[in-house]
DNA sequence: TCTTGACATTCCAGTTGCTGGAAGGTGTAT
DNA sequence: ATACACCTTCCAGCAACTGGAATGTCAAGA
């Protein structure tokens, strides 16, 4: 299958599949005789493995780790599971923080509304409170 | 005052204030005659707004806008609360999308306890399952 | 047959928001 | 004198792509 149907079945752009052949995340696949790549099932697997592990958050980086242990045959699968855990605890101080902004900017808003909005220089412009937001 | 008193007054460290400057975010400050920055406290006002909006997770672009309105006295307090409520709805769009996530890596992490960990070609292997993983 | 369009290729550059490091100048204390 | 912390500039690189130019290929329609 040529680049273009690949790349909807893997989830990923054309441009990124190339980028990751690049950079050495995805095999170089077989090339039809006018130099198109060519992909195979194996292909797939492997990318759609990268595109689960992108959507996971995993970076390219502890990807490729966990590809090279595959491809040697070693077990990845403890190490996948504590990168899985590792992940899970990260994402979770994400949402944590991002919670605490969102609620902070609804906060802001809601204070904003209460305000002129034409108050360019006074202490009663939104602007003001951005500028005491430290980070809390 | 100094690039590090200001940088600690301003929650931004020196490097993140000299590229400020460097993109235009920051005005050039003063230069003493060794020709180190010296900061005034209208920089400071500046450069508090700049860290308080990132911390609100608008980009530097949107910031710039903001502040070249201030700087042409409109008044930016309405498209400040506009990108502001933008930015809340953004932000609680990743949040879920963040849960969503845990919540699959904890299930993940679950079910891969289960599983042999050494069974790398074998269906059993969490790598295949993330393999699997599309985008739900 | 020609042309149009939808693909494909490579390569180079840019994006965002910084951070690191080299190579050098300055200021103060011992 | 020398150590040390600070300051300066500039150049390079990070992640993870994305955009665009210049070019090649292929199938179908007028």
């Amino acid at each position: 299958m040529k680049i273009q149907e690949f790349s909807q079945q893997a989830g990923l752009s054309a441009k990124t599949i190339r980028y990751y052949e690049s950079i050495g995340i995805l095999h170089s696949p077989q090339r039809a005789p006018n130099g198109y790549r060519e992909y195979s099932e194996e292909d797939l697997e492997r990318a759609r493995f990268v595109a689960g592990a992108r959507s996971l958050e995993l970076s390219l980086d502890e990807i490729s780790e966990l590809l090279a242990m595959q491809d040697q045959r070693e077990a990845p699968c403890r190490t996948m599971l504590n990168q899985i855990k590792h992940k899970a605890e990260q994402i979770n101080e994400r949402i944590l923080l991002l919670q605490k902004m969102e609620k902070d900017l609804r906060k802001l808003y809601k204070l904003g509304l209460t305000f002129p909005t034409d108050d360019v220089d006074g202490k009663n412009c939104i602007c003001h409170l951005v500028k005491e937001r430290k980070n809390n």
